[in-house]
DNA sequence: ACTACTTGGTTGCCCGAAGCAACGATCAAC
DNA sequence: GTTGATCGTTGCTTCGGGCAACCAAGTAGT
């Protein structure tokens, strides 16, 4: 404990628990994001897929916006967002209306069925997380959310 | 802080805020979870491919084990597991000998080519959170550490 | 002991997600 | 105005994963 002030670089034992810790938990939830995402999306609607959701909320927090935006918000290649996109708009989800400025871009935006859909699954989730952390003080679950929310923040960023 | 406990059951909007924020940052972690261990992955051994990482830590703090526990671990179907283990067996990583107490299972281990790899893998993606991390003060690192696993731990018992 | 059901594992078939490359269309710069 | 970069779309492929069928091996019922 006194002597970490002194060192700051040199890989301390403690600091590669910590890390490792950090690494085999992250590891966990990554692998198992597949069938969590799944779970948490089938129960919610049944046609709207799991993929989907992701999208609209971030379309619903920041339109208009370009679909390049959105690829690189989620580092997925443009290609894919196409596709989903295309499905959204044939289910009436989204609209892609020109973006005046620039003949090439679209401009992406919920449809008002796109924004109640988003709503309802968005408080579905919601309820689905309820149980989930039910016997968690309301304190830890708030801390849960800012150590997620920094760590998201930490890949903003990072095109690794 | 005084009414929290006398009212067990309704929602209040502070606790609805709370259980949003983890439900908006979780959302953008499982969105992200792909492109994230996938860059982890690529980085670490070009062959060792991102969802077998997964695969081995389990095998190794768990041998020896049946592949049904595997797949009932990570949440996927007996199939898939199979499938990558079939991999993993010809890279030599990993060995299936036949359980001496029941002829239907196999028992997974590991090599000690796997384990090599394993350790290998698991240090690289430790140096790279290391780097994703550097600006955390190490406390904050253990406490993120702790909330993944307390997370993680709801949904072990869980077949949502 | 013979049959019937259950469980562990593998394989075939299919689908969805995502990358890569190529393309048309549109800016931007020189 | 020609060249180069950028935005979006589409074909092709790969990979992960589910579903169903199957075999082998336990387990239970009679």
């Amino acid at each position: 404990m006194t002597e970490a002030e002194i060192a700051p670089r040199p890989p301390t034992a403690g600091e590669h628990e910590a890390y490792c810790a950090v690494e085999r938990q992250l590891a966990i939830l990554l692998r198992r994001a597949n069938a969590f995402s799944a779970g948490m999306g089938r129960k919610v609607h049944p046609e709207l897929d799991p993929g989907a959701y992701g999208l609209l909320v971030r379309i619903e927090q920041s339109s208009p916006m370009r679909s390049s935006d959105l690829a690189a918000y989620l580092r997925v290649g443009r290609a894919t967002i196409s596709r989903q996109l295309k499905g959204l708009e044939e289910l009436g989800l989204i609209s892609r209306s020109p973006d005046p400025e620039d003949g090439r871009a679209h401009l992406l935006a919920l449809t008002p069925e796109g924004s109640r859909r988003l709503h309802d699954a968005r408080s579905a989730r919601e309820g689905q997380l309820r149980t989930l952390l039910a016997a968690w003080p309301e304190e830890d679950v708030r801390l849960l959310g800012r150590m997620l929310e920094r760590f998201n923040m930490l890949t903003e960023g990072l095109n690794l």
